[in-house]
DNA sequence: AATGAATGAGGGTTCATTCAT
DNA sequence: AATGAATGAACCCTCATTCAT
């Protein structure tokens, strides 16, 4: 079966278009991305793409259901797989998730989100319901459970859940911008800084010992 | 009166641009602004821009390097006025820096680096040379000092780097994304965000007390 | 019926944007033509041109080259179908050329020519290459030819294809600048000067009979 | 009395503007100079220009009649200086007159009123009232008394004197256009062209000498 | 008289979308 | 279903002209 023959196949039509249009509207940037790129880049003509999606901004909202749809359901799948220590959960199952996020395309689409979240509601309302909530839900669950089984400090899980986060989804912004341009910045190899990252995490997060190492860390005073 | 009028606007004409650029940029997207909406917001026709910056990509380095260009030297200053053990730095300056940072419209400018950067050699170039290497030298220098002084773990400093400074620009993506349409999340509220994140840092910072404790972190496990 | 019509204008599209750019072009001068105009006149949308022409310099480097691309061979052509005494081959076939192509379309391109020759150097390239010297040679050749065989006075070959040549450009600039205004000017009927012209010429260049008439011209004093 | 001091006397301004705008004009075509050049060229700012012209189209006709107000004047004074036979004047006296308007700028506002004739109705009207009617006189007269006197062979003098000028214009034409851009076209040195246009066309206005030569030039046949 | 900052209409070009085939 | 020619609205940029100083 040759890459022609499947490309002929109308059932992959969808996909091949929307895995163009994530490359391009992320090398060039949504507003900058042409239509035409997208269509040739799937291997299809321009009429094509219309008989698909219906215009561009549509296609935006598909690529960013597409690729983020279930991504927290995969998240909640390798969490339950393993029901050890919250902390080994965290250091095993969260890391390996976005590990695996951050090495598909779908890191992408962080780009187009923050970049594009403000110009379409729709896409706003999307990532909150879909992905935003869900993923509180499943990563303050999993710290909940580890405050309570006293293997974490009493932190505040909300402000936690984006704390383990924002940075990972800042690594996924870096690689397909500053990433995408120069290579040899030092400290951001993106695994060693996943690894680096739920570490420290996991390491913020560990009960206190008693005793006098408590009163190290300063408060933060901005004022 | 009127000479007045004139020449005081005169001379503010590239600030006033700057910050129409900055807003109108953040609020629509670099691709997606109209020329015409700077100057609208400028207070001037379309024509002034044009005898200020030569066209628009001008215009988008010149509020990149308007916003960025000192903001290292601003930390620089902000770290020197505080010569205490390296944490309290940390939780003091360095937080009181990006406070007021993610307080001021240079917020907003990260939204743009991050994503223009790609469309831009020249601003990649900027912001690598004037704000990633001084600003890596600059928290480096004090990270290096606190491990010396053995008020810090032997960590990689580089990556320790990142990992500060990460989510402090993806906060401010935040304030600019989804922090724009949505304001009812629950745990990123931004100042509370700011200190749970330095605190947090400080702590994972900490000398590790002798003891069975340090066992408790599981190495990080993604394969 | 109708994929006829389409198809059929389709092929025709290139021919009609020159026949309209050289239209416009003249009429109101290459820099004040809009392209719009262009489209309009050739009963496209502007959109259309574009996907024919990539801007309006190449449209007028391409109505140039469609309209002079061959007269010169359609002069040799002309040319050699009489093989009599080049003063005939002169009144008969370089003036019937000449005739044919101030009564075309293709005498609006010499004032293009002429009026953009300087700000456009590729067009320069082209008509020195595919015009000038060509026609320099081939009308070079029936004057050679005519000395040769005593037909013709000695004259500098190069200059006397210039006086023959040059006049006809004018006219041909002349029927599109002076003469699309003022009708009522006498000597200009075109075709009688055309007549006088090579009547003329040919005149001046019969070989002198022997006797004191030669003594009569005198000679050109300017200084 | 320095450059710079002259620069400043109100009363050279017309001059120094028409000068200016003719240079400008002629390099970049009428449509496509700026009036901010024409104004640097000058050594004035764009608002001084105003002063003494109303706009760009006034300048263009005052540039037309500045340099062609008294060309057929001169042309009179001169053919007045030398009152022996007809083709000695028009050796002399004519050929004499034109080489000095070739090797002036005032060669270069043919390039302007052949371009522009037709969009400006009023240079149209100037340029037959003053220019090509009392050249029209001028030369015919000359012509006429040539043939009165028998010096001349009994030809059409309107169509004649369009073949005395129209080649001369078409000179100052080719020195701006081709001309200005390659120099190495073998027989069009200008100088060399003049002096045989008028030889040419002295030789072309002898009589017949009876016998049978005459009948050597065969009629124009174009169809 | 002279300046030059400001204006805004105008035009070249692009590209999302449509639709006849 | 697929194509790609055609459209025309939209936008960046230029520059003739104005006018306050």
């Amino acid at each position: 079966m040759s890459t022609t023959l499947r490309r002929r196949l109308k059932s992959e039509r969808p996909r091949q278009l929307l895995e163009a249009a994530l490359e391009v509207f992320v090398d060039k940037g949504f507003a900058a991305a042409r239509v035409d790129d997208v269509a040739t880049h799937a291997g299809v003509s321009k009429g094509t793409l219309y008989l698909y999606y219906p215009g561009k901004d549509a296609l935006l909202k598909a690529v960013i259901a597409h690729y983020l749809g279930n991504a927290i359901a995969v998240g909640a799948e390798e969490f339950g797989r393993h029901d050890g220590p919250a902390a080994e959960v965290l250091c095993n199952s969260m890391a390996r998730w976005w590990w695996t996020i951050f090495d598909s395309p779908a890191s992408a689409v962080f780009m187009l989100v923050v970049s594009e979240l403000r110009h379409f509601p729709e896409i706003a309302e999307f990532y909150v319901h879909e992905v935003v909530e869900p993923g509180q839900r499943l990563i303050g669950d999993l710290l909940r459970r580890g405050i309570e089984r006293g293997e974490f400090r009493d932190v505040d899980v909300n402000e936690t859940v984006y704390s383990l986060v924002l940075p990972m989804v800042m690594l996924c912004l870096h690689k397909h911008s500053l990433g995408a341009c120069v290579t040899d910045l030092p400290g951001v190899e993106p695994h060693a800084f996943i690894r680096h990252h739920f570490e420290s995490a996991a390491r913020a997060l560990m009960p206190v010992p008693a005793g006098p190492s408590a009163a190290q860390v300063p408060p933060v005073q901005v004022r």
